[in-house]
DNA sequence: TGAGTCTATTGTAATCGATTTCAAGTCATG
DNA sequence: CATGACTTGAAATCGATTACAATAGACTCA
């Protein structure tokens, strides 16, 4: 690897002069930019990031941790974020956090260590190791949620009305003529699942149906699906529709009421939420809550580099629009 | 954010004996080791990684880039990687090329740079701007191939036997009764798909029905699947089985199937290859090839931290074991 | 025309925050 | 008192950026 020595000595000028080539082309000679440029060229030079960031102060690099990234969802919202990222010039560190909780300290790390210029965690908690940080800058913290708005969480956040989402699907049932109606959440520690099912409530209350509605505690995934469906079929006055805090569990939800013999919508009604790429071509197709996942991710970057510009002081929480997505796993219920 | 400096005033030590404290304990008296770490404590120091890695030129740091991270194989491959990287104190950045080719060069360009210690490609083809370096280097240069093995990709790699896993799946659908199979491949500029390719027409051949074979080039995507199935139902003599080189192609297979009218597997049987989670819970469930996804992932890491450590010098093609999957979706055709 | 001023170009050297080499100092031991 | 083993510090170093200074040439104006 050459260095800018290297260069600075085969084109004869100081490493000032192959510095401001690199960077503006400003107060730099025709004559001097050529044999520069030439250097460059010769050496295959490329300059050490490194040593840039070391004296910047500047990374160029956005972390954003995932709570489960073969969770589809997730998916599709780092690619809006990879996307955007790419755009602005920065390269983004991803990490896995589900699985072991202290991980996401390990990211937080680097943005603590000034490795990285900001971060955008998708779970629902801030990483512990980040609380000083926040309490100092407050909104000035280089750090956005993406999906679970919190007032608790006290950073810049871009989501979806959930609790608006889950009321309209509460209400698409209803309207189906379904009455007793099974509900599988997510983890309620999280705030989009509160939302939701504040949502949840609102319409079974509106309807009349508070008593018909059974809510279990989901997780998001596709076991925690299947196995919360079986419970709700084995109920003595099961309901005849259940709405799941998420697609997978939704395809969970299918796969149980297969396994016991069943059929959806015929004797079983499912809604989902999220729309992921697959809830096209499940069978049946799904029901479900489309977020917009991708301008979830192009926003957050949005967001996270106008506070790292220095353009954004206050708090913001953006609030995108979402759309209902009728396929073939609702119908009305048997009469 | 503190620096060695203020840690080595307020101790009243050189920043030397603060790099020692905190590096190896070795030759630091117990009483300044107290002081130092004192120090440390209350200024809340937390080395510049930046600065380190500028002066022993290790980042600690991988870059891993990944074709489509909405596929949910590869998310199990990464689950694998950032596992095992995490464990032997690395980062991953992870980078997502799949829609925008180009970018692959830029994470690339990490590595080129120095600003990564190695980097493990999921995808097919070695990024162009990489070239040079593996030409130069050849095995010592730490990148590692995840899955796609080939010779002509002189780099180590970690894969299954591709081919025979192929042939398997076809084995079981002739030992069922089918004559007339159609194969929806992937890519056929990845040797994966080639070597699948192999592995069908070996068998095909073996059991005389190489005439009864309809061959059609996908890419892996669900799309895909479902595009290339209804091509497959439109024919006159319509196959009775399907192999999918991929089981999202499957779950569009699947879906075009059932949008024909038509059933699985009494009407059609339906192979997959990966057994991504969902396999699992499709209706119906998915037989498929098993990929040690996790696995492929926890070796390449230790393949590549080997390069990097200098023990592994040669080109290194780590074969690993796959499984057979049996579910609903593979039966004996209609009498 | 010549002095003074301004501007564009370039170089010198400090700097970012760590690690590491080398030398120096301390102390116990034989 | 010489030797060697431990501790410790001073200063160079990694590879860039950048404040400041220096120089040269162009321009203004009496």
């Amino acid at each position: 690897m050459s260095t800018i020595n290297d260069v600075a000595k085969l084109a004869g000028v100081s490493t000032a002069t192959v510095s401001r080539v690199l960077n503006d082309y400003a107060h730099v000679s025709p004559a001097v930019l050529d044999k520069v440029m030439g250097a460059i060229d010769q050496l295959g030079y490329e300059p050490n990031q490194m040593a840039k960031n070391l004296r910047t102060l500047k990374t160029s690099r956005l972390i954003v941790t995932v709570p489960n990234i073969a969770n589809a969802f997730f998916a599709h919202i780092i690619r809006g974020v990879e996307e955007a990222a790419l755009a602005a010039g920065y390269t983004v560190l991803l990490g896995d956090v589900g699985f072991h909780g202290t991980s996401e300290d390990a990211y937080a790390g680097l943005l603590r260590r000034k490795e990285a210029d900001g971060m955008i965690f998708l779970g629902h908690t801030l990483p512990v190791s980040l609380n000083d940080l926040v309490a100092k800058k407050g909104a000035s913290a280089p750090i956005v949620n993406g999906c679970e708005f919190s007032d608790s969480l006290s950073v810049s956040s871009v989501h979806i009305d959930n609790a608006l989402a889950a009321r309209q699907i509460m209400d698409h049932l209803y309207a189906l003529g379904h009455h007793r109606i099974g509900v599988i959440t997510g983890d309620l520690r999280s705030p989009i699942s509160r939302d939701r099912l504040q949502g949840v409530t609102a319409s079974a209350d509106q309807h009349g149906r508070s008593n018909d509605l059974t809510i279990l505690t989901g997780d998001y995934s596709i076991e925690c699906g299947a196995t919360m469906t079986a419970q709700l079929l084995a109920q003595s006055r099961r309901p005849t529709a259940i709405f799941c805090f998420s697609d997978d569990m939704a395809f969970g939800a299918l796969h149980a009421i297969r396994a016991a013999g069943l059929s959806c919508p015929a004797d079983m009604s499912v809604a989902g939420f999220d729309d992921v790429h697959l809830s096209r071509f499940s069978a049946p197709s799904l029901t479900t809550v489309r977020q917009p996942m991708h301008e979830i991710g192009r926003k957050t970057v949005e967001l996270l580099l106008g506070i790292i510009d220095g353009g954004v002081t206050e708090r913001v929480n953006i609030t995108l629009d979402h759309e209902l997505v009728f396929r073939e796993s609702t119908a009305a219920p048997k009469a």
